[in-house]
RNA sequence: GGGGACGUAGCUCAGUCGGUAGAGCAGGAGAUUUUUAAUCUUCUGGUCGUGGGUUCGAGUCCCGCCGUCCUCACCA
């Protein structure tokens, strides 16, 4: 049905050419974007606009549509007598209009603002000019898209019909542009730092590995741009700041994504105390100006940024809210035996005091931090690049701001005695050769760049995707990302879902793997393969209890009905699996070429398993020629 | 990875107790001299995610798989 709707729109598109309009203009001249015009007086003549077509009721004589663009909206008439000064090319213009335009597809109106009477502020036409064509059916036209998948995966379609989303987005643009512009009135400079690095540093993270073929070297991505940021403090920056596109491996959920954006700044001379009235300052002036308040709306909860955000210690808030004084225990066991005695269960009682702090805090206080909040004083071995507290050596001068259980900004008095940081990091790199995935590089070029000289200084961060997710009541970060990752429609983990055209030549093609068993089946076109899905190809329990003869019966039941549907010839392919197996599977096409197709398959065994088919399909004509001959 | 929920027309959604798959929007044809979710006539559109099972009969009940979300775990 969607081929339905494209030909009668591809039909409509060619009478518009065979009217003599161009399908695809090369521009359009606008005096006032829809929400210009729509703010003008109702005496104005002569405007230009343009948009897109969310609206048409054709009245006979006077066709109305509504046009939209990303900012606003506005009515246009067009009348059968206004379009031209000759009537009948004008009656021309009007039924064009009227039976070729469609939803969704853009045009330009020239014309003069009226009133309807009903009293709505209109651009009655006096030409129009088509601008763009969409051969896709439009969502509903009210309740535009309402499944998130689908918002997600094709976003163009929540834009335009979400009104909501578009203000996330705008908040977002917004929001960025106001922080932009308060640190660079604050003297900060803007720079770019590394995403393809060699060590994964500046944050406890697994990083997502990839390979140089020029260099030929293994890079990872960034996981912060936090030690790239230090070394222009090295450089003799005073105040740099960078919006970082960050890629973490790591699970996701409505508060994390894999690649994200962060906010990271470094001011030399300060403290972590400095950057924290700093930090109040800013959200304050940036959310005021972007946002037009403070006090938001999330979850069915006010959220108030302004008045002054307690600043609370890691030990307070666990006091108050796991009835356990870590100070109390300034050992492992003895603050787990207090944690066991108060019935808390951590997922990795075995780890150290600081990381039991953290993971007591997490079970325990920061799921009940709505309000902004400080929380200040952090363990120092969680903190790797963090300077330790010159009050108690045990902790880091360190805040994270917290809002509606978030962590929103993570900032630290910066370490920079490179003694230290030697030995913090020899600490991370330990760890990591025991396993722990997340644990820092031994990052030499950093120690280098720290040996030449650091002043004091004071770094933070911002999740940039959590802050606008937070303002703008979004429950999952995905809402406030444009194109998020999703895993792609089609053969990704499942059986292929491209449906053979009726007529094809096609065949019917089994790659046996070992495990899970499944069998593919794919069309041959000429020199192409494709894939088809022709229902379940995988042995169902029943196949499965009897063991490898019952999948390869199961198996071969499934490739003679595909066979019996006419898809055509059986060809299995075992891989992992005895020879044995396959020889007996191969008389179905033949039986010939076993070696040189084995051959093949190794050849591109770690192709995707499309590759594999192409690679394949030389084989498969080659064996076609052979048994007709 | 554990637990829970969901998947029906292009979109938004109904579908009762297991008994002939529905509505609105969108789309085709027609009508319509200012409409506002225009209206009116008429027509089209479905692998009920997928495969199996139970049953005389499955969108509905059961199981496997695929996909998505939520949650727990993981995670500066």
């Amino acid at each position: 049905m969607a081929q339905d709707y494209r030909q009668v729109r591809l039909g409509k598109l060619e009478d518009l050419v065979a009217a003599g309009v161009h399908p695809h203009p090369e521009r359009y001249e606008r005096t006032h974007t829809l929400a210009e015009a729509a703010a003008l007086d109702e005496t104005v003549r002569g405007v230009r606009v343009a948009g897109r077509v969310i609206a048409k009721r054709d009245m006979g004589k006077n066709v109305f549509v509504k046009l939209q663009d990303f900012d606003g909206a506005l009515q246009v008439m067009l009348a059968r007598d206004a379009l031209a000064e000759d009537p009948e090319e004008s009656a021309r213009q009007h039924k064009l209009f009227s039976k070729k335009v469609d939803l969704w597809d853009f045009v330009g109106v020239e014309g003069d603002m009226f009133r309807t009477r009903t009293g709505e502020l209109t651009v009655r036409a006096r030409g129009w000019s088509f601008l763009g064509k969409c051969l896709q059916p439009p969502p509903e036209k009210r309740l535009g898209i309402h499944d998130t998948e689908l918002a997600w995966r094709q976003r163009y379609l929540d834009l335009v019909t979400n009104p909501q989303s578009r203000e996330r987005f705008r908040l977002r643009t917004a929001l960025v542009r106001a922080i932009r512009a308060a640190l660079d009135r604050e003297g900060f400079q803007e720079v770019e730092t590394p995403v393809l690095c060699n060590k994964a540093s500046g944050a406890l993270a697994r990083p997502f590995v990839s390979h140089h073929n020029a260099l030929d070297m293994p890079v990872v991505l960034r996981i912060a741009p936090e030690t790239y940021l230090k070394r222009l403090i090295v450089a003799g920056y005073d105040r740099v700041y960078e919006f970082a596109r960050c890629f973490r491996n790591e699970g996701m959920d409505p508060s994390h994504l894999q690649d994200f954006t962060m906010l990271e700044y470094y001011v030399a001379y300060w403290n972590y105390e400095d950057n924290m009235r700093f930090t109040e300052r800013l959200l304050r002036e940036v959310i005021q100006e972007a946002l037009g308040t403070l006090r938001i709306e999330r979850g069915g909860r006010t959220i108030d940024f302004s008045g002054e955000w307690p600043r609370r210690s890691l030990r307070e808030v666990i006091e108050e809210h796991a009835g356990i004084d870590i100070d109390a225990h300034p050992d492992a066991d003895s603050l787990r035996a207090a944690i066991v005695a108060r019935g808390v269960e951590l997922e990795n009682p075995g780890a150290g005091r600081g990381s039991l702090i953290d993971q007591l805090y997490k079970k325990t206080a920061r799921g009940q931090l709505i309000q902004p909040t400080f929380i200040i004083r952090h363990p120092r071995d969680l903190s790797p690049l963090a300077r330790a507290s010159d009050d108690d050596p045990r902790t880091v001068d360190r805040f994270q701001l917290v809002v509606d259980t978030w962590e929103v900004v993570n900032a630290y008095s910066e370490l920079v005695d490179p003694i230290d940081q030697r030995e913090r990091l020899v600490e991370q790199a330990g760890l990591k050769a025991a396993g722990d995935d997340e644990a820092m590089e031994l990052d030499e070029d950093y120690l280098l760049a720290m040996e030449h000289g650091m002043p004091p200084i004071s770094g933070w961060g911002m999740g940039i995707d959590r802050i606008v997710a937070l303002l703008s009541d979004a429950p999952n970060l995905r809402d406030v990302v444009w194109f998020p990752l999703m895993k792609p429609l089609g053969n990704i983990g499942g059986a292929p879902r491209t449906v053979l055209w009726a007529g094809e030549e096609a065949l019917a093609l089994g790659l046996y793997l070992a495990d899970p068993p499944w069998l593919e089946v794919y069309a041959l076109d000429g020199e192409r393969v494709r894939h088809v899905s022709r229902g379940q190809q995988q042995p169902n329990k029943k196949a499965r209890k009897k063991g490898e003869e019952g999948v390869l019966a199961f198996l071969r039941e499934r490739a003679r009905a595909l066979a019996n549907e006419g898809i055509g010839r059986e060809l299995f392919v075992g891989e992992g699996r005895p020879l044995a197996a396959l020889h007996e599977l191969l008389p179905a096409v033949g039986g010939v070429g076993l070696a040189d197709l084995l051959a093949r398959l190794s050849e591109s065994k770690f192709l995707a398993v499309e590759n594999q088919a192409r690679a394949l399909a030389r084989y498969v004509a080659a064996l076609r020629s052979e048994v007709e001959a």
